[in-house]
DNA sequence: TCTTATCGGCTTGTCCGACAAAGCTAGATT
DNA sequence: AATCTAGCTTTGTCGGACAAGCCGATAAGA
């Protein structure tokens, strides 16, 4: 091998690849804004030079990673990748990895205080209304398992969302997604679970509102530790998250 | 509206979407593992009973999701998705979001002392011997900005692996990709940047081998915070984290 | 005049057929 | 037996085609 090579590598990547890196790079560095059109298939063979069916190739990478999306009338447009879809496809990983139970509890333990400990810290008022909203309707639907813990789901979300900070609201959100369908089983499985679930609630918007940390952790950590003792309840924390258990969520999506 | 509809929701999913969709079925609920092949791109159009084009299409929507990949004869196979692909994906959401530093400090903050705790808990000899190894690497470079940032990052990412904990590992991941490439400007900027960082992972190891939590997450504090002191010196932590920046990011993952 | 219906044109989703390059297979050769 | 080579398979890409849906413009009707 000489010292100095004499060529440089050369690129392989297929064309649909690069179709999809150019575009990429256009969105990423703000040359085309979210909402603003990519313009057609046609324009954009004629642009690049490549077939159609490796232009829609690329698409489709695009469009899988949340960067485009196509509009009413199918036109394709830039836009802001969504948390959410990111997120099911994190959760479907960690399904794969077949983690534990008592894996996603710790990282939600962590992750739901310190979405609380921003909450109390920079809730406005708009955040505090719909976390009340949310409790209102909590408290009408308390005997019911499965409206309960959507509502259940909401409220942390709500909380994340008050505590104004986005890379915490979407570091969440893969646990989340996991953690709290099963909630449901737990709140339906233990007498009194609705409850206490709500009085947890209760507590913890009431801390946010008086900017009391103190009693936001403390509520947000018994709120969890309710979860967890319910769940040892009927399974073992160290059963891996299952592959039927995600179907149902998947269920759920469609 | 009639009390029981007459008629079911009408499935109008592309062909594309269903095939890919059909395809994920098989792999999440574990009929196909990873690992195991697909089948050829002929196999599938003629189960499917759809154009190439189009199978090829919900191949590249899976592909582009870390489901299946091609190996080395590029023949098609199931494989867990890799979570450094996805963060990068969220890495890149975050950045069109305009996320600021002060957002990945707060985050980073509590997913790493998170990290440190699980490390001291329940590091094995493994982990322990891999973060002495990169300690020692990292002495070699001490004057080198840009390679000890690289092994800075190395650091965390081996202390969220000895943490034992993969929900964890996941959740750390895109902010860590947008927080620690500042490293090196930083280390680069402050006059005993390097010896200081170097001093704290010392003292990280020391205590996850001493199984000491306390000093683990004193030391995982001080050490961010010297990131923090170390980035206000050169910019401000309300800016957000900007596309001419990801763009350096960008040039060296290629 | 204002609304409605119709008509082309354009775009997307899908299909068909084709071909070069690269990998794999198996028979032929040394 | 090891190696080589020719053929088959598969992928990546291409060109062309067509039905269905959307859009704008134009024509018809109130």
């Amino acid at each position: 091998m000489p010292a100095t090579p004499l060529f440089r590598r050369i690129d392989v990547a297929p064309a649909y690849q690069k179709v999809a890196d150019a575009i990429e790079r256009e969105i990423i560095n703000g040359r085309i804004r979210p909402g603003e059109p990519i313009g057609t298939e046609q324009q954009l063979v004629a642009q690049f030079g490549v077939n159609r069916s490796t232009v829609r190739e690329g698409i489709r990478v695009l469009e899988e990673g949340g960067l485009i999306r196509r509009d009413s009338s199918r036109r394709l447009q830039a836009c802001l990748p969504r948390y959410n879809k990111l997120a099911t496809r994190l959760s479907r990983a960690l399904i794969l990895h077949e983690v534990t139970f008592r894996e996603l509890f710790e990282t939600s333990m962590t992750l739901e205080v310190a979405s609380v400990e921003g909450a109390v810290e920079r809730a406005t008022e708009a955040n505090i209304a719909e976390l009340a909203g949310n409790l209102e309707r909590s408290a009408v639907v308390v005997g019911n398992p499965a409206g309960l813990a959507e509502l259940d789901a909401e409220f942390h979300v709500l909380m994340a969302k008050a505590s104004q900070n986005r890379v915490l609201q979407l570091a969440r959100e893969p646990a989340a997604q996991l953690f709290f369908p099963t909630t449901e089983m737990i709140v339906g499985g233990v007498p009194e679970g609705g409850a206490r679930l709500l009085e947890a609630h209760r507590h913890i918007l009431d801390a946010i509102k008086r900017r009391d940390k103190a009693a936001g952790v403390l509520w947000t950590r018994r709120h969890l530790q309710d979860w967890r003792r319910g769940f040892e309840k009927i399974a073992s924390l160290d059963r891996s998250v299952e592959h039927t258990y995600m179907e149902h969520a998947y269920a759920a999506r469609e």
